[in-house]
RNA sequence: GCGCCGGUCGUAUAGCGGCAAUUACGGGAGACUGUAAAUCUCCUUCCUUCGGGAUUCGAUGGUUCGAGUCCAUCCCGGCGCA
């Protein structure tokens, strides 16, 4: 993997520029689609093609416990198995320990609303108690399958185990993704648990990376992630020893930038680790976002997204316009024959109405989640297309507060 | 004409003396950020200052402190016998 910088953003973090890999370019920023059981749900990898995706991005801890990764192996590897030709990545697993552990059954996500900031009371560290289908061990995390209760006990050595027998292009460190309302200390305890669980991770890279160079394979890029919550001292040191962090003479490729957030904290978090990131290397926003977040996340010096809000809006009715989101079951758009934007180069938005989609919907035939998850990509792939040449066209500022405008 | 069985909120259902009335679908709206998600939540008689108030279970009478629920008559539908 090879990254390249084209311009940058005067006077901001913001760059746009080239990642190469061996299943092709990725043009940055750029918008990677989640597939995370090894498909972009409910659309074929033509049509994601087709709707602009350059990458996408698959689940270890969900492949893992199906079809299980040697089976993944024996298919010929995510690539091969899914017949996606681009650039593709895996996420570690580490985004389930705070899903399936920490968040389990507690209505949090990526992102959560601060109303009002005494709601950030920290949570029990030790709320163990609490039914949760991930939990910390000693050295890595113990997983209750939702699949069929069985348990299974993830290291960062079986992570990036899995990972390469997975065998995408870029893969992640095994980490474990914080809730934002955790107090300092566990941020703290969390973060150094990370680090530990980030060098264990390079060095079984290193040992599986060494052994591909041997069998004439292509090596793998192996992207550390940098946690910290919302604490600036955390987030900076994580930034700093992740960046620095060397096994064998061997560094990280690239960055994530982890962690659930709280809306009104994600830029200056974002910024706070990219100031220290080197700059040489890409960086990815882990699970984010939305089009605000994108600009947001670009400005401060972010290369690469990903996000499953555009298949899963898209399959639960809520379609992407420049105006706003629309809930296309809503009584307004059953006799809508003008298709969901006029201009809009899409699949779905070249050859359906509005109408048609609705009566899909309404219907619960699998085409409704199919073209709307279409024209989401479309959306939000391309409209992190279109702020990467606004870097190049230098009018950056003037492409975000017009769109924006229109858009909130 | 006689005998059964049945008529409940758009539809289909529950209900067997304390009920504004069950459940499903349909309908309306909302949520969703490294996917436990083709999922989930709320509303769906009328009015409401959200405390509550007013009318409901084919119709009309009746029994009862109290009636979809019991009784009588009538209307409508299904089946059977003439």
């Amino acid at each position: 993997m090879k990254f390249k910088i084209e311009k940058k953003l005067e006077g901001k973090l913001g760059r746009a520029g080239t990642i190469e890999t061996i299943h092709g370019v990725i043009e940055t920023p750029a918008f990677v689609v989640v597939g995370t059981k090894g498909t972009v749900k409910s659309v074929n990898p033509d049509q994601v093609r087709d709707a602009g995706a350059q990458v996408v991005l698959a689940n270890t801890y969900h492949l893992y416990l199906q079809p299980g990764d040697e089976a993944v192996k024996k298919m010929g590897g995510l690539n091969k198995m899914m017949n996606w030709s681009g650039p593709s990545m895996t996420d570690s697993g580490g985004f389930q320990v705070f899903s399936l552990g920490a968040a389990y059954k507690k209505g949090i996500s990526k992102v959560i609303q601060i109303t009002n900031p005494s709601l950030l009371i920290p949570e029990r560290f030790d709320d163990s108690d609490a039914p949760r289908l991930a939990k910390i061990g000693q050295d890595g995390v113990s997983f209750t399958s939702h699949l069929d209760g069985s348990v299974h006990y993830i290291t960062p050595e079986k992570s990036i185990q899995i990972q390469h027998n997975i065998g995408a292009d870029m893969i992640f460190a095994f980490d474990e993704c914080t809730s934002p309302s955790e107090d300092f200390k566990y941020q703290e305890e969390a973060l150094e648990r990370t680090h530990s669980w980030a060098e264990r991770s390079l060095k079984e890279h290193g040992k599986l990376n060494a052994l591909r160079q041997a069998q004439g394979k292509q090596s793998i890029a192996l992207f550390g992630i940098v946690q910290g919550g919302r604490e600036e001292v955390l987030r900076k040191k994580s930034a700093k020893i992740i960046s620095e962090m060397e096994v064998d003479g061997q560094k990280f490729d690239g960055f994530g930038i982890g962690g659930s957030f709280a809306k009104e904290d994600m830029s200056t978090a974002v910024k706070w680790v990219n100031e220290v990131l080197p700059e040489e290397k890409p960086r990815h926003l882990l699970g984010i976002g939305e089009p605000e977040d994108l600009f947001m996340g670009v400005e401060a010096g972010v290369d690469l997204f990903d996000c499953v809000l555009p298949t899963r809006l898209g399959r639960n009715g809520t379609i992407y316009t420049k105006t706003g989101k629309i809930h296309i079951m809503n009584t307004e758009y059953r006799l809508d024959v003008a298709p969901i934007e006029n201009d809009c180069e899409c699949y779905t938005c070249k050859n359906y109405t509005k109408a048609y989609l609705a009566h899909l919907f309404h219907g619960k035939e699998m085409l409704g989640g199919t073209l709307a998850s279409i024209h989401n990509i479309y959306f939000i792939v391309n409209l992190v297309k279109k702020i990467r040449q606004s870097i190049f066209d230098g009018n950056f500022d003037d492409y975000k507060k017009d769109f924006l405008k229109l858009y909130l």
